[in-house]
RNA sequence: GCCUGGGUGGCGGAACAGGUAGACGCAAGGGACUUAAAAUCCCUCGAUCCUUGUGAUUGUACGAGUUCGAUUCUCGUCCCAGGCACCA
C-alpha cells in the first residue's frame, strides 16, 4: 500500500475490477429477496451536475448497503433522452438532436462510471430508441381502443410568430420565451390521457403511501383537489335553455344573485348575440383570450367582465340574474359557470362592488348581523340561514344538505363531485419526441396505425427549422401513408409526438427486461422485481412525474398487465444543492473560480471587489456552479460522494463548501495512515471477537466504541437514510483510535485494530467503495469488499457497566456523577443529595420533591 | 391568499421517546514537529460577568402557556424556503 492516499490510482483499479469482474450485474433469484432501488434517470443535458451526483450518491449508498445487507438489489440507469432541449441544442450548433443526445449520453455515462456507482449497465436504457417508444406506441394504441386515449379541442397556449404550442413554463410574462411575442390562446386539437378517470383512486390511494414524505402526499392531493358540491341548473329567462353551474355552497344560493361564465364557455356569444351587449361581449372574449392565463408569478388579473345581455332565474327564489362573463371563471374547472354569491365568496364580492350588483346576505354569524351596504369582504364562516325561504334558521353545515336535498327533489340539480385535475394533454407539436401512432384519413378520419407499422419511428434524417416548430409536416417521407382501413392512397400521418412524461412513466418496468422484445416488459421480470421498493429524486417532480407513473401502473394493472397499483413503495425527496453567489459590480455575476479567494474577494478580471449573494440552488445562469469533473481530478470520487453525504441529510438542502471538501479528504488520508500504519501488525490476525470480561479498560473502551459505531451507522442507513450522522459516528471511533499507537501494541490491541479497521472500512464502503476495496484487499480478503456481510454489532459489548448521573435542582444542572449500572433508583438519589455540590447548592432550603429519572438524572424541587 | 416544511455558535449541522444544548466537520486561535513552510499530530473554541471555578448568569427567531424540567408539546407573532394560486 502506497504511503500516501492517492485517489485516482485506487479508484481506477477498482473501477476496472468490478467491471471486469460483472460485479453488479444481476439477475432475477427468488431465493434472495429483492431490493429494487431507483433513481430518477436524468435527461441527457450535456454534462452531469451536483444535483444529479448527490442524488445518485445517495441511491449508490442504499444500493450497495442492501446488497450487503444479503438482498438482490436491481440498481439501474437509463437516460429521458426525448424533449425539447436537444432540438434547441440542435438548432444553435447545427447538429441533430441525436446525435447531440447521444453524444450527451456518452459523456455523462462515463463521468457516472467516474464516480464508482454501482449500475448494472446492461440494464442501460435511452427513451429516445425505437425499441423502447414502441412499446409506448403499442401502448397507446391499447388506450385507444378502451377510449383512454382521444383527441379534443383544447385551448394551447400558442405563438403565431413561432407557429408553435408553448409549454406554460415556455411563456414568459405572457410573450413568447424564443422570439418575445404575444402569446395566445388557440383552440387546438389535441391528444389527451384520460387521468380523470383515476382521480378519486389516485387520490384515496395517497394514504396508503406510507412510505412517501407527508410533504408530496398532501401536494398529489392538493393538485388533484377533490371538491364536494352540486350542480345546479339556472333556467334562462325567455328561453328553454338553462346554465349548469357548480357550487361546493349550495347553502348559500338564495343569496346568488348574478352568474358568471368562462368567456371560453359555449353559451357566452350565443347569449350576448342580437343584444345590446353583443359587441362589447366579443370585444371582451378576444381580449381576455389574449392574457396568458398560466404565468406565474405576475399577480392575478383584476377581476373583469361584462354583462352577456341574458338573465337567469334562480330556481329556489325567482330572483332575476344578470349573466356576466367574467375572466376569473375557468372554463376547465366545474361547468365552466359560476353561480355568484357575493355576500359570501371575497371574489364574487370584488366583482359586486366594481359593478354595483346585489349583495345579499344568506349566512348570518352567530351573536352578529350583517348588513351587505357596509361589509367590506365576504363572510366566508358559519352561521344560521336567513332570507331562504323554508330553510331560514338552519345552520348553514346542515343547509349543506338539506339544499342538496331539496334540489335533487325537485330535479333542480345533483350532487356532484369536481376534480382540480384535468386530463393529461400528451401532444406536443415538436419533432423530438416518440410519434404518436395514429394516421389521418380523408374518408374515415382518424385511424390507429396498424400494430405491424410498430415502432412509428421517428425519422433521423430532417433538419430542424428556424423558429422551432416541428419538422415532421414536411417529411413525405414520414407523413405519406396508406389509410388502414380503407385504403385510400392520401392519408397522412399523426405528427404530434407524446409528451416526454409518457416514457419517464413506464421506465422503470422497463429496467426489469429492457431488452424483451415481446412486449412492454417480461412479466416474470415485473413480477420478480416492481415495485420500486425505493426510489429517490428531486422534489421538483413530487407532482407531475409521480402523477403520471402512478396513473400510467394504474392503465396497465387493469389491462391485467401488472398485479399492482403503486409502482413506488418508497420515495426520498432529496433537496438541492446550493452555494453563494458571486456577483461583480461590472462583470455580473461570476464563475467561483474567477473570483480570487481569501478574505476579500476580487474579480478575476477586473480586480474590483466582489459581493458575495445569497446562497441559492446552483443554476448556470447565476453561475454559483460547481463543475464534478474538477472536483474529480482534485479529489476523486470517494471524497465527493463523501462530502455530499456528510454536508446535511439527504432530504435537506446541501450547500456547497469548498473546505468542507478539503475536511472530507482529510477524513480520508486520516484512515489511510491509520491503515498502514497498522497493517504490519494486523494483516496476519483474526479481528477480536473474544470474551470482553479480560480487556484492560482502554481496550475494552475500544471495542465498546467499534459496536456501538456499527449499531449508530445501521440505524442510521436502515431507519432513516441520515449519511451524515452515520459518517460522523465513524469520525469518531477513528478519533479514538488514533488515541493508540501501533508501535507498542500487543497481540490483543493487534487483534482489537483488525477489528477496529475492518469495521470502519466496511461501515464506509458503502459511501467509498473504492478506498474501502483497497484496503479490504490489504487486510488479507481476495473478494471485492460488496460481496462481504454488513457488520453486526455484539449487544453485549453496548452494556454500560457504569453510568453517568445528572442532578438538576430546579431543572439546572448542578452536578454529575458515575455510578454503577446497576444502582437502584433510591441509591442514586441518595447519592444525588449527598453530592457536595447539591448539598452547598440547597442549603437552608425545603427540599420539596425529588424527580428521579431511570438511571439518568435527578431533579430536587426546592 | 392557501398548503407544506424550516428558523440552534462565525459556518454546515447533532440532540432519532420532554431529561447534560452545540456530537461530527469547517473556519478561527494556541502548541508540538521542522532551518522554514506545507503536511501531520495535540489542545481551546455560544455569549456575558467575576473571585479563573467539574464558578455564576444567560442562551435553540420572538411572546405566552403546560411541566419538577421545553430546541422538543400547545397557542399567538415575525422571518425564510418550496408548492399551489382566480378551482366556484
Amino acid at each position: 500500500m502506497d504511503e500516501c492516499y492517492k485517489p485516482e490510482t485506487v479508484e481506477a483499479k477498482w473501477q476496472a475490477y468490478w467491471t471486469s469482474e460483472g460485479l453488479h450485474k444481476v439477475q432475477e433469484d427468488t431465493s434472495k429477496n429483492k431490493y429494487y432501488l431507483l433513481e430518477m434517470f436524468p435527461y441527457p443535458s450535456g454534462k452531469i451536475h451536483m444535483g444529479h451526483v448527490r442524488n445518485y450518491t445517495i441511491g449508490d449508498v442504499v444500493a450497495r448497503y442492501k446488497h450487503m445487507r444479503g438482498y438482490n438489489v436491481l440498481h439501474p440507469m437509463g437516460w429521458d433522452a426525448f424533449g425539447m432541449p436537444a432540438e434547441n441544442a440542435a438548432i444553435a450548433n447545427k447538429t441533430h438532436p441525436a446525435r447531440w443526445t447521444y453524444d450527451n449520453i456518452n459523456t455523462m455515462r462515463q463521468q457516472l462510471q467516474r464516480m464508482g456507482f454501482s449500475y448494472d449497465w446492461d440494464r442501460e436504457i435511452a427513451t429516445c430508441r425505437p425499441e423502447y417508444y414502441r412499446w409506448e406506441q403499442w401502448l397507446f394504441l391499447k388506450m385507444y381502443e378502451k377510449g383512454m386515449a382521444y383527441r379534443k379541442e383544447s385551448y394551447v397556449n400558442w405563438c403565431e410568430t413561432c407557429q408553435t404550442v408553448l409549454a406554460n413554463e415556455q411563456v414568459e410574462a405572457g410573450m413568447c420565451w424564443r422570439c418575445g411575442k404575444p402569446v395566445r390562446q388557440k383552440k387546438l386539437a389535441q391528444w389527451f390521457f384520460k387521468i380523470t378517470d383515476y382521480a378519486d383512486d389516485l387520490l384515496v390511494h395517497c394514504d396508503l403511501l406510507s412510505g412517501w414524505p407527508d410533504k408530496v402526499v398532501t401536494m398529489q392531493k392538493n393538485w388533484i383537489g377533490k371538491s364536494i358540491g352540486a350542480e345546479i341548473r339556472f333556467p334562462i329567462e325567455n328561453s328553454s335553455q338553462y346554465i349548469s353551474v357548480f357550487t361546493t355552497r349550495q347553502d348559500t344560493i338564495c343569496g346568488a344573485t348574478f352568474i358568471c361564465l368562462a368567456p371560453e364557455h359555449p353559451m357566452v356569444l350565443e347569449l350576448s348575440a342580437n343584444t345590446p351587449q353583443s359587441a362589447a361581449v366579443t370585444a371582451f372574449v378576444d381580449r381576455i383570450s389574449m392574457q396568458d392565463r398560466s404565468v406565474k408569478g405576475i399577480e392575478a388579473y383584476d377581476k373583469e367582465g361584462v354583462f352577456t345581455g341574458a338573465c337567469c332565474i334562480n330556481p329556489m327564489n325567482g330572483r332575476k340574474m344578470p349573466v356576466y362573463t367574467a375572466n376569473f371563471a375557468l372554463m376547465g374547472y366545474g361547468t365552466g359557470a359560476v353561480m355568484s354569491v357575493p355576500a359570501h365568496d371575497q371574489r364574487d364580492f370584488d366583482f359586486a362592488r366594481k359593478y354595483s350588483l346585489e349583495i345579499i346576505v344568506v349566512v348570518q354569524p352567530e351573536g352578529s348581523v350583517l348588513d351587505p351596504s357596509q361589509m367590506t369582504e365576504a363572510y366566508t364562516g358559519e352561521g344560521l340561514m336567513v332570507n331562504s325561504g323554508d330553510f331560514n334558521g338552519q345552520k348553514n353545515t346542515e343547509a349543506l344538505q338539506s339544499i342538496a336535498d331539496y334540489l335533487e327533489a325537485h330535479d333542480l340539480g345533483k350532487r356532484t363531485i369536481s376534480f382540480r385535475l384535468r386530463d393529461w394533454g400528451i401532444s406536443r407539436q415538436r419533432y423530438w419526441g416518440a410519434p404518436i401512432p395514429m394516421i389521418h384519413c380523408d374518408a374515415c378520419g382518424i385511424a390507429p396505425a396498424p400494430e405491424s407499422d410498430l415502432p412509428v419511428v421517428l425519422p433521423e434524417d430532417a433538419d430542424l427549422l428556424e423558429g422551432g416548430h416541428s419538422p415532421l409536416p414536411t417529411l413525405p417521407g414520414f407523413m405519406n401513408v396508406v389509410c388502414p382501413q380503407c385504403g385510400a392512397p392520401n392519408a397522412r400521418r399523426e405528427t404530434d409526438t407524446m409528451d416526454t412524461f409518457v416514457e419517464s412513466s413506464w421506465y422503470f418496468q422497463r429496467y426489469c427486461s429492457p431488452h424483451y422484445h415481446d412486449g412492454m416488459f417480461d412479466p416474470r421480470a415485473v413480477n420478480y422485481w416492481m415495485p420500486v421498493d425505493q426510489y429517490i429524486g428531486g422534489v421538483e417532480h413530487a407532482i407531475l412525474h409521480l402523477l403520471y407513473s402512478r396513473y400510467y401502473t394504474r392503465v396497465l394493472h387493469d389491462m391485467g398487465m401488472v398485479s399492482y397499483k403503486e409502482p413506488f413503495t418508497r420515495l426520498l425527496t432529496q433537496g438541492m444543492v446550493c452555494k453563494e453567489t458571486v456577483h461583480c459590480p461590472t462583470h455580473g455575476f461570476l464563475f467561483p473560480e474567477d473570483a480570487s479567494s481569501g478574505k476579500e474577494r476580487l474579480c478575476n478580471i477586473c480586480h474590483q471587489p466582489v459581493t458575495i449573494g445569497r446562497v441559492e440552488k446552483m443554476s448556470k445562469s447565476k453561475k454559483n456552479v460547481v463543475d464534478p469533473n474538477i472536483l474529480l481530478q482534485k479529489y476523486g470520487a470517494d471524497t465527493t460522494r463523501l462530502f455530499c453525504l456528510f454536508a446535511s441529510p439527504p432530504e435537506r438542502s446541501l450547500e456547497w463548501s469548498e473546505q468542507g471538501v478539503d475536511g472530507s479528504f482529510r477524513f480520508l488520508s486520516r484512515i489511510w495512515r491509520l491503515s498502514t500504519a497498522w497493517l504490519p501488525y494486523i494483516q496476519h490476525v483474526s479481528a477480536f471477537d473474544g470474551d470482553m470480561g479480560s480487556l484492560s479498560p482502554e481496550h475494552r473502551e475500544l471495542h465498546k466504541k467499534i459496536h456501538q459505531t456499527i449499531f449508530k451507522v445501521t440505524t442510521d442507513i436502515e431507519d432513516r437514510f441520515h449519511f451524515n450522522t452515520a459518517i460522523s459516528a465513524v469520525m469518531e471511533l477513528v478519533n479514538m483510535m488514533y488515541g493508540f499507537s501501533a508501535s507498542d501494541s500487543s497481540p490483543e490491541l493487534a487483534r482489537m485494530f483488525r477489528l477496529a479497521i475492518e469495521s470502519v472500512v466496511l461501515l464506509l464502503s458503502p459511501v467509498t467503495p473504492h478506498i474501502a476495496e483497497e484496503i479490504w484487499h490489504e487486510l488479507g480478503y481476495s473478494s471485492s469488499i460488496f460481496m462481504a456481510t454488513w457488520p453486526t454489532y455484539r449487544p453485549e459489548a453496548l452494556v454500560k457497566d457504569m453510568l453517568l448521573v445528572v442532578v438538576q435542582v430546579n431543572g439546572k444542572l448542578r452536578s454529575k456523577f458515575t455510578i454503577d449500572a446497576d444502582a437502584e433508583d433510591d441509591a442514586i438519589e441518595r447519592q444525588a443529595l449527598a453530592d457536595e455540590r447539591i448539598v452547598k447548592c440547597i442549603a437552608g432550603k425545603t427540599i420539596r420533591k425529588v424527580v428521579v429519572v431511570q438511571k439518568k438524572l435527578v431533579n430536587i424541587v426546592v
